[in-house]
DNA sequence: CTGAAAGCGCTTACAG
DNA sequence: CTGAAAGCGCTTACAG
């Protein structure tokens, strides 16, 4: 492996100081009032020998790590891949990294993690809280910037990046009430995550509205899809009225359209279905499946700008950033 | 923001010498025969006040971060994304960290995301190259571990984590020509990819071994879910005979479940199906969808071992490792 | 058994 | 306009 050039190295061989390299190759030559000349003998050569400073001595000078934390529930969901491999795109471009973590919603592991990523130095941390850990990111917020996303606390005052929930299951049931469905079910998650219940509450209050009646069934959180598809089944074999159902997550849809399927009933002749969270296969879907889509692009880029304005100072640390991003009612075939 | 703790700090409380801690702390106290007495006593104190060395600090002078690239073609597809998380789980057990980067299977991308990381000094690689940058590969694995997966180069030695891609659909054709189909067809992308090229070989080879004759499409790489489901549709007019497709990938038979259903055609009744690689919602299709699944987790496990086995030097740096993992036939409905 | 010192490769206040 | 020097927070060969 051949030696690693250093600033030491550089500075010897043009007989300058390395401060003097330091500062050309930081776009303070004008600054610092070095010569033009010296400036562009320094590029040229550092360009000829392709040096490049190292980003690791960088850091312990600087106390900046040009790294950002991404720590999600699951890295492998849908909607977090995808969140990530937007982030990754924006960060690229300001030179920034992304490590990122997988919480699986564990409150302890979470402490843990933050630990490990504060040793390391990262400058700020983009985070979907598991319940109970307030007071950890509340520590770590007053020290880097920190923005939650996907939910946040009500009684923590952070900077956060969501979707409107609330609003996304008010489109999706009002879009059925027009359509003159009449026992229109909502299925979701046994989950007390603020997102969650505000599914939830959109459903109920726009059922209400419309003068129907709600039915709602609760799935345990942990489940596999033969479980909830059994436990729709059941339900829907209980209210065989059932018309039209909105699944307060993608997954949950397709254990729905699973439990349809097996009772033999036709989407949407039947029933016609909405699911909460778009997913790349629901176009391919047979029926093509109705969602409320997470506008994932447009999340991340808030996300990202929320952190970045803070990192580079373009907003105070203390000034929160709440933005509520809203969702989108895309219409395929699995509704009349 | 309370001021950080470091060992200099430590030493002056405990009136000894930061060497002494740094040894104590490494766990050389026995090597440099320190008392037992002095390192509990350290150990308590650092304890106490919850000092954690500086992981840049340790980085700069001993040049390993104890961080790893993960260079996949796009971290938000299933099967990456997946690879990511359980890699994640083994690295965090060994006290590594993973920095992950698309390449979207850019040749010149790729070499820069390369120069990135080399300046932030990863101390191994695991990546999915994209095409033509063999020379990039070599010259990265001169001087450090590098683990190619998904596929590798045929004229560039070097550690590699595949699947059996021919063995993959050998097997599926094998299952169906058993089950006495007849014409059965291969749906592939126009791709150059070595596990590709073998995914076709599997199929070929299998066909005329039977004594049956190959019916191949090939999709455009670039391609969206209509434009695949489109020419899906026509192959299948222009071959009403067809009795069973094999698709190359997992997107490439939701496209054909697609164009099936609009010829109102039975799955499996007049056409049977199995996918290349497994997806989540297949279990949770209509019909649930057969498949050639690559086994994640232990994917995860090789190439973490591979590469961990060089940075711990428990494998010489130029011994090759070049594991091939078997894939594994799950027989769902889509199948007779 | 333990400490003083050099070194990792940068940045930046300070002095001239 | 430019350089010598201290500092970021560790590790580790060397000396005693």
């Amino acid at each position: 492996m051949k030696k690693k050039l250093s600033i030491n190295d550089i500075a010897a061989q043009l007989n300058v100081s390395k401060s003097t390299v330091s500062f050309i190759l930081n776009g303070k030559a004008k600054e610092k009032r070095i010569s033009d000349k010296l400036a562009q003998r320094v590029l040229k050569y550092v360009k000829e020998k392709g040096y490049k400073p190292s980003e690791l001595a960088r850091s312990l000078s600087t106390g900046k790590t040009r790294m950002i934390c991404l720590m999600v529930e699951k890295i492998s969901d849908y909607f977090f891949s995808h969140i990530a491999f937007h982030l990754e795109a924006l960060a690229y471009k300001s030179g920034y990294k992304i490590i990122y973590c997988s919480t699986e919603n564990d409150p302890d592991k979470t402490r843990e993690l933050i630990k490990l990523f504060r040793e390391r130095h990262v400058d700020g941390y983009i985070i979907t809280p598991p319940p109970g850990i307030q007071s950890a990111i509340s520590d770590l917020k007053n020290d880097l910037p920190v923005v939650l996303f996907d939910r946040y606390f009500e009684d923590l005052e952070t900077d956060y990046v969501v979707i409107d929930n609330y609003k996304g299951t008010v489109n999706a049931v009002s879009y059925l009430a027009e359509k003159q469905y009449k026992h229109i079910a909502f299925v979701t998650l046994q989950s007390e995550q603020l997102q969650m219940k505000e599914r939830e509450h959109g459903y109920t209050d726009t059922i209400k509205k419309h003068g129907l009646t709600p039915m709602v069934l609760k799935i345990p959180f942990e489940n596999d899809a033969d479980t909830s598809s059994n436990a729709i089944r059941s339900f829907l074999k209980k209210k065989p009225e059932t018309d039209a159902i909105v699944f307060a997550t993608n997954y949950l849809a397709l254990s729905g359209v699973k439990a349809i399927n097996e009772l033999q009933l036709n989407i949407p002749g039947d029933i016609s279905i909405i699911a909460f969270d778009d997913h790349s296969v629901f176009s391919v879907y047979n029926p093509p499946i109705s969602a409320v889509a997470q506008p994932l692009e447009a999340l991340a880029f808030q996300l990202f700008k929320v952190l970045i304005d803070k990192l580079e100072n373009r907003v105070p640390i203390d000034q929160l950033q709440q933005i509520i991003v809203p969702t989108r009612l895309i219409i395929r075939q699995s509704t009349k």
